[in-house]
DNA sequence: CGGCAAGTTGAGCCAGGTCAACTCCGGTGG
DNA sequence: CCACCGGAGTTGACCTGGCTCAACTTGCCG
């Protein structure tokens, strides 16, 4: 699974941290600040160092969408992404990012190969959990957007105290936003997968898995439940693909 | 806007190209044909050369979805992605990809300064486009996701003969897919389309941008008409974020 | 203990999913 | 040349998951 890579100002050699922060700051944000088109044009390449950010592009008509949650670790490369104005990056609650100047980026990724293979797998990994995400939006209904989210904040989790404790950092308004939902629906789907006994809620934000294994059927959109699955899946479906 | 880069095999400098051909090797796929998780283990980087590929996953009772489309030109490292499991890499056309050995693709990243950024701006390439399909299919109504697709269509051919005619490279099924939505209900949304005057179809898979800046409202969210744009703006909103 | 933001619950409704029938088209063989 | 076939796309009628709106509860902070 997916690892969490350490934070990128950390793994860089002394020298080059150093010639980093010569043109590079660290900014503190609160919840609701946003990063619009001008300084992401100057900033276009963030490292978050804690707090949860977020991607987000408003409709026309207030529609809100976050597509993405930028979390500790994470590199916000945003240079090919010419949009940036219907929306913005978005501090979810409060949140350091560490400025990184394009020019002095690029140098490092150049000559440390460390710091390049770093940034790259971050890169992939976001990429992979963008396509994970897509691909939850497009087909799945609501409950089991919800289980594939769990599994998504437990996966990402740099605490992680223990492996069935999950706690969701951000508010019910901007989980909704993020699985394109209505948070009343959210609210339903909690209240649901409680009611069946698959997770129990300790306070408003954290919750325990009961029963990970119907958890994972849920999020992956099998209906059944455990005692329908006793017979090994007898009849292997072969999808044909294309 | 996004601008397609060059293959990335065209790219290279002459060594590095041989030593890259030394370790890999370019397929020929058939429509339908489907690379999965085994290959994708020795394989998990491949150049696609033409044709278009797709990434999907199939939930446990055959819904299907298309993540993201991959086009000539675009890098496909699924070294993040230890899923490849349940979906594949399948392609929707004819189409050639090149398979490059993990190994000396990494040398080359580590030494070739150019070969390097162009990876790095494909992948920041594909990460933009995630992003905007996800706020797409989040919150778009079936009309809306549509029109962004065109949109997306058109930005991404690289033989953009005319800047408004645009062809769909794939079946209306693999659309619907991609979309999360039905064949039935893509088909409807494109009649809607034509008959509003915003498309005028051409052939079955191609036609013609009849009024962009409408196609551009719808894909926005925007739903008033252009008569009621007269009175440019008076009130302008502002959001407050978060 | 007020006051406000956040979250939850209920009732009604509609966009788009579902299912089934139909059309359109390119290829194939008689 | 036409008859036939199968895959792809379209159309219509019906139904439902989740959105909407409004009221209510909870939690947090001074």
């Amino acid at each position: 699974m997916y690892v969490e890579p350490d934070r990128f100002c950390a793994k860089l050699s002394c020298g080059e941290l150093v010639s980093l922060s010569g043109k590079s700051a660290v900014e503190t944000l609160r919840r609701g600040d946003c990063l619009l088109g001008g300084v992401l044009r100057v900033w276009p390449v963030l490292a978050v160092i804690s707090g949860v950010l977020s991607l987000q592009s408003i409709l026309h008509d207030g529609r809100k969408t976050i597509s993405t949650f930028f979390m500790p670790g994470d590199i916000i490369d945003l240079r090919e992404s010419p949009h940036a104005i219907r929306g913005g990056l978005v501090a979810l609650s409060r949140a350091e990012v560490c400025k990184l100047s394009p020019k002095v980026f690029e140098a490092i990724m150049a000559k440390n190969v460390a710091a390049q293979q770093l940034v790259m797998s971050n890169l992939r990994g976001q990429n992979f959990r963008a396509h994970e995400h897509a691909a939850d939006l497009a087909k799945k209904q609501a409950l089991e957007k919800l289980a594939s989210f769990i599994f998504e904040c437990r996966n990402r989790d740099t605490v992680g105290v223990q492996r069935n404790r999950v706690r969701i950092p951000v508010r019910r308004v901007d989980l909704a936003d993020y699985l394109g939902m209505q948070p009343e629906t959210v609210s339903r789907c909690f209240r649901e997968l409680e009611e069946g006994g698959t997770i129990r809620r300790t306070d408003l934000n954290s919750f325990q898995i009961v029963d990970a294994p119907a958890l994972r059927r849920i999020a992956d959109g099998d209906r059944r439940t455990a005692s329908e699955l006793r017979p090994p899946e007898p009849d292997l479906k072969v999808y044909r693909f294309g």
